[in-house]
DNA sequence: AATTCAATTAAGCATTTGCTTAAGTAACAT
DNA sequence: ATGTTACTTAAGCAAATGCTTAATTGAATT
């Protein structure tokens, strides 16, 4: 069970905040840098880093356009999470089936 | 955009994949400390801290039984990651279906 | 009462992370 | 050619993370 670097790993990629921001804003569209950066209070070479490791682990796809860099979002790895998070799904869907039961019992 | 500390987000907390494990075998049912770190090539203190992490998110609740300490696991709180991973999943299901109409119309 | 067992807490350490500013690269503008 | 814009890479740093071993707590056993 080794340690899995963040630039590796999906899970570990999306545990940051801001990089879980970026990919939100990535659904409206391909941007380049600048524009990804503005609504964070945090400089350019930042964002710069937390987008290579969401291009290292495929999350985001990169194109050059003159001197700017488009970026994608590429949202398959994100499948692996889905799939670890489904084990999980029919606990509290039991469990709400159950509340439910149990009020359609009491009414 | 403040960066969060591992024991309070629920993304930092299943970023490590030791956690994720641990939290896989708890499916089985509660389990004492001792059962818990059997599988891992890590010192038992370590699995302690793991748990005590996912404890403090919420993503584990704790019993004490004699000198036993059972973990038991309460899945709410990654309700917060499939919901978030949710809104990407139309996008490689749409993949998917226009694969899919791809492969109809060659047939 | 003394010992063993299950587990946590404490202390320490190497590595990783997330930022910063400064320096580099490449395309466009003058 | 020179400067400016868009971005990355490098260097450095404080804080957080994941481990270790040693010490502590508390319950059961003898």
């Amino acid at each position: 069970m080794g340690r899995l670097p963040a630039n590796t790993d999906v899970f570990a990629a999306i545990s940051d905040p801001t990089r879980r921001s970026l990919l939100d804003q990535l659904r409206l569209g391909e941007q380049p840098v600048k524009q990804l950066a503005a609504p964070f209070d945090m400089s350019v070479p930042a964002i710069s880093q937390h987008l290579s490791v969401l291009c290292e682990v495929g999350l985001v796809t990169q194109r050059r356009v003159g001197r700017q860099r488009f970026y994608r979002l590429n949202p398959e790895p994100l499948k692996q999470v889905s799939d670890w998070v489904a084990y999980y799904e029919h606990f509290w869907q039991d469990k709400l089936a159950s509340l439910g039961d149990y009020l359609e019992e009491e009414s």
